[in-house]
RNA sequence: GGCCCCAUCGUCUAGUGGCCUAGGACAUCAGCUUCUCAAGCUGGGAACACGGGUUCGAUUCCCGUUGGGGCCA
């Protein structure tokens, strides 16, 4: 750890945010730069907050928000104070403080610090267009800045519709970011910006810099593409005498084509993350290291020992592309350190919601999303599988799922390789049952041989040891008979094949036993059926 | 267009002037294992954008070029 950090400009207590608008689902920017803050918070023991950003009526809806909640309290990433859990320097919902805002707003406009202006959308745009073609920056001009208070008068009363503007003092604005070190902004070349559009509609950079002052944020640590509103907002602070956070500006997400991560790209909200099946551990792994590293060559980290050793100071300055890879390996790789009871709960809603089975009366409880914990202690529950109307028992769904933990990248991949087990036919290309250029005749000897085998063993003797145990000579014996070589191709494939219809799964063995003998031997008379 | 930021394998990155014959991870390729697919193990290929300085010595420091990105409307 670098004690540079440590060196915060305002003492105090750490106090960081993060501020989304509630006009889509929670993005995995946003998700990774509130882990940012989160992490940064829990390192100096400070506190994390939410603020809903909703200034925006026409576009930020409740259900949004409610999905922010739960995505970040999905990923662990918990704030000490927010809309939802209050706090001292709440409201945390912008649309409920709009006269804090007036309050500062009109103490601008009394300073005359911010004057109302009246040029229309056309004037400006026009005189945009004039500057961008002689090679300047476009700015507002200022024709409206020298307006007497008998003019506005006037015009306001002529019913113009004005905006509040803010006086920009041509300066030149330093910064001192924490990741990115010195930065500097011209002014002179800003214009006086639009902060409100009247008393009652705070713009952004303006409500910004209040709601920061008014939650005592110490550390603005947000994502790169706010690096130039920062010093419109050192501006505004420095207009009403606030103090100044510290300011990080996080590098970006980056999709594929190296532009900023977005819908286009693809998923990009943690809930669609979340549906599909990646585990928060997983994915708080994978975005912590989308422009972090702990300098040493460890990759896997969880959320405790992230707060453990992270520091800021590592934070890379380039954007870093979403490598979707990276994602499932790690995804793949918390699925595989999952007891079989936890996977094996978390994979029963991907099969109920796809109608493979139902649950039985006797286990009503919603799964708690707190432990996901699906069951009460001590209750045995039981489902039954739709298409045939069997009892499938727990034991042999945490069996399923067992067989197929290592295979899985996420969640839902669970259905596709598990489904046969829940069919009552499964469709079979007759051609993939032939091991290593099998005849016909041979895969129905080799299928007859089976039958042979399979039906004589005893109901209480068919386990997956029994069957391998008896099966393997069998099947090199075959081999031999059929090919002159012991393998053991010949009987295990079309075995394999016949119980699943594809191409790639878990072993014949393993398989046959959930299954159970009398399914196992239809399974095969079917196949048969099929080559004559 | 203006301003700001950035630049090591395909991707995420280690590297803070000599430990660099540039390390790790994902991905990829080959092999082992094997009835298949996974998982696992072993091994291979793969990068310092370019040009100038500074220096005994630059991936590392400075300048420029190029490239990429962000913001502004």
């Amino acid at each position: 750890m670098n004690p540079e950090e440590f060196k915060l400009k305002t003492p105090g207590e750490v106090r960081v945010r993060i501020a989304p608008a509630p006009t889509g689902f929670l993005h995995i920017g946003t998700a990774r730069t509130a882990l940012f803050n989160y992490l940064f918070a829990k390192k100096h023991q400070g506190v994390f907050i939410l603020r809903i950003e909703d200034t925006d009526p026409e576009r930020s809806k409740p259900e949004f928000e409610k999905d922010i909640l739960d995505s970040l309290k999905w990923l662990h990433i918990e704030h000490a104070e927010g809309p939802d859990v209050g706090g001292e320097h709440g409201p945390y919902r912008q649309s409920e403080k709009l006269d804090v805002y007036a309050k500062y707003l009109q103490k601008l406009l009394d300073q005359d610090k911010a004057y109302y202006c009246f040029c229309t959308k056309e004037e400006l745009e026009a005189q945009k267009q004039y500057q961008m073609s002689i090679g300047q920056a476009p700015r507002y001009t200022g024709k409206c800045s020298g307006l007497s208070k008998q003019e506005v008068k006037q015009k306001l009363d002529k019913g113009e519709k004005p905006v509040i503007r803010f006086r920009v003092t041509p300066k030149k604005v330093k910064f001192n970011d924490m990741i990115r070190g010195k930065i500097e902004f011209d002014s002179a070349l800003m214009g006086d910006i639009v902060i409100a559009k009247n008393l009652k509609e705070p713009l952004y950079n303006f409500a910004v810099v209040i709601d920061d002052f008014e939650m005592k944020i110490s550390h603005v640590i947000r994502g790169e593409d706010h690096v130039s509103n920062t010093p419109k907002q050192i501006l505004i602070a420095e207009a009403l005498d606030l103090p100044q956070p510290e300011f990080g500006h996080l590098p970006l997400i980056l999709g594929r084509d190296r532009s900023k991560l977005s819908k286009r790209h693809g998923a990009v909200s943690v809930n669609q993350y979340k549906e599909e099946g990646y585990l928060p551990e997983a994915m708080v792994n994978f975005m912590a290291f989308l422009g972090w590293n702990p300098g040493t060559e460890r990759e896997i980290y969880t959320m405790p020992s992230l707060i453990k050793d992270f520091s800021i100071d590592r934070i890379q300055k380039g954007g870093a592309v979403f490598n979707h890879q990276r994602l499932e390996f790690l995804n793949a790789f918390y699925i595989r350190q999952k007891s079989i009871e936890k996977l094996t709960e978390l994979c029963l809603p991907y099969f109920i919601k796809a109608g493979l089975i139902e649950k039985l009366k006797n286990n009503p409880h919603p799964p708690d999303p707190e432990t996901l914990q699906l069951f009460k202690d001590g209750e045995k529950p039981e489902f039954r599988i739709k298409q045939t109307q069997e009892v499938i028992s727990l034991e042999t769904l945490k069996k399923i799922v067992s067989l197929y933990q290592k295979r899985l990248k996420k969640l839902s991949d669970i259905l596709e390789l598990t489904s046969f087990f829940f069919k009552d036919k499964i469709k079979h290309e007759k051609d993939l049952l032939k091991w290593k250029g099998m005849t016909d005749k041979e895969v129905v000897m080799s299928i007859d041989n089976l039958n042979k085998v399979l039906s004589r063993i005893k109901p209480e003797d068919w386990n997956r040891e029994n069957l391998e145990e008896l099966l393997t000579p069998i099947a090199e014996k075959f081999g031999q008979k059929i090919k002159g070589v012991g393998d053991r191709g010949y009987t295990l494939w079309p075995l394999r094949v016949a119980l699943t219809g594809k191409q790639a799964s878990a072993g014949p063995f393993e398989i046959a036993e959930i299954l159970g003998q009398e399914k196992t031997l239809k399974r095969l008379q079917e196949v048969k059926e099929l080559i004559k």
